[in-house]
DNA sequence: GTCTATATTGCGATAGAC
DNA sequence: GTCTATCGCAATATAGAC
């Protein structure tokens, strides 16, 4: 059973998300906020405190489907599928939490004032361990020496650019926007460059 | 000989590349644009008119260097070439041209609204070409058949990224800042994986 | 719990002295 | 041409009726 609080949080945040993403934090008038979710404006101020408080929320909820994208790496398995689970998870949620993605790199633009230290630490220390398995990799011999920092920045770039370069994508393809076949080619690119180009131990493709 | 009259707007616009970029167009203050540009606020009314057309100067101060980039694939050359020197060409903008380069980016986030139709449509225009002319390669058997938009997007996000994600890469890797070294090592990398990646026919790495 | 009507503030922009 | 002092407005936030 939703109570009708829920439900108003939920409406409100969603349209936070959309608001946000589409203008950033400070250019976003709560009162548009209010609009969007078809509330009045101090229903917003009811269920979140701040403007403040809305948009630490919708940055919170990107933070764990972000830090679930690397469950690859901290399982078994061979470089190359490790590698090919990561960016196909990356680029899902690219697709599907494509607001909160564009609020979440904005903020990280800004040098994430809003962004607790603690989260920062986890992040990072996700990052510290993708790196540290690329290099283990590298140093049994399954992939060529490259930087696995530079590796793994070039992979968020590419799987983010989707969600946070939506409009430039879409001003250079022309499409409104980007259907299944557009999100696997671009997988498959990124997948091939990544697999291909660090030359990483692969029995499918050699 | 340069007047005071140029000296000042130099200034102005220098320290508002700086203000816009950490903290994007909305959330500026014109009196910290004047602060740290060491002036009075009227001034900054004085020598640009508004808060916007300050920042529309931001923006087209990065267009000329970024149209500049393409440059490669207005050239003859072998693919690799053009690549290699594309790749090292955006890395350098994003190196030297830093603010404007995350100012850039931020406005095409939010979908561009201060940017005229014309720039816009030289920008893709720009785009095609190049997407045009990979495919062209693609179709002379020169590199392998992969998708050139992606392949495009991906080394624009490759390249942003350390403009764009500074912050989170000096968080991951612990560096205050990138020097020479990391620079290189980021076209390096980002290079092998378009070259080796895409099968790009290459002399020097075959 | 919900919403109308209002308080408050901070910032873009300018008038006018030098 | 330059800067001090101030206006006016827009947007966050809330008091208080229902």
């Amino acid at each position: 059973m939703t109570s009708i609080r829920e439900r108003n949080r939920e409406l409100i945040l969603r349209a936070a998300s959309e608001e946000f993403a589409e203008k950033g934090f400070a250019a976003t008038k709560t009162s548009d906020i209010a609009q969007r979710a078809g509330l009045p404006k101090p229903n917003v101020y009811y269920y979140f405190k701040s403007k403040e408080r809305l948009y630490r929320e919708v940055l919170e909820s990107i933070i764990e489907p972000l830090l679930q994208a690397s469950s690859p790496f901290n399982q078994p398995g061979q470089p190359a599928e490790v590698l090919r689970a990561y960016i196909r998870t990356k680029i899902r949620i690219s697709r599907e939490h494509a607001c909160a993605s564009k609020v979440f790199a904005s903020e990280i633009m800004h040098g994430a004032p809003h962004l607790s230290p603690e989260r920062v630490e986890q992040l990072n220390a996700q990052a510290s361990h993708n790196i540290a398995r690329i290099q283990g990799w590298i140093d049994e011999g399954l992939m060529a020496k490259v930087d696995p920092s530079h590796l793994l920045f070039s992979i968020w770039a590419a799987t983010q650019t989707y969600a946070d370069f939506d409009w430039q994508i879409s001003s250079v393809t022309g499409k409104a926007s980007l259907g299944d076949t557009d999100y696997e080619a671009a997988a498959e690119t990124l997948i091939r460059m990544v697999i291909k180009g660090c030359e990483v131990q692969d029995d499918v493709t050699g």
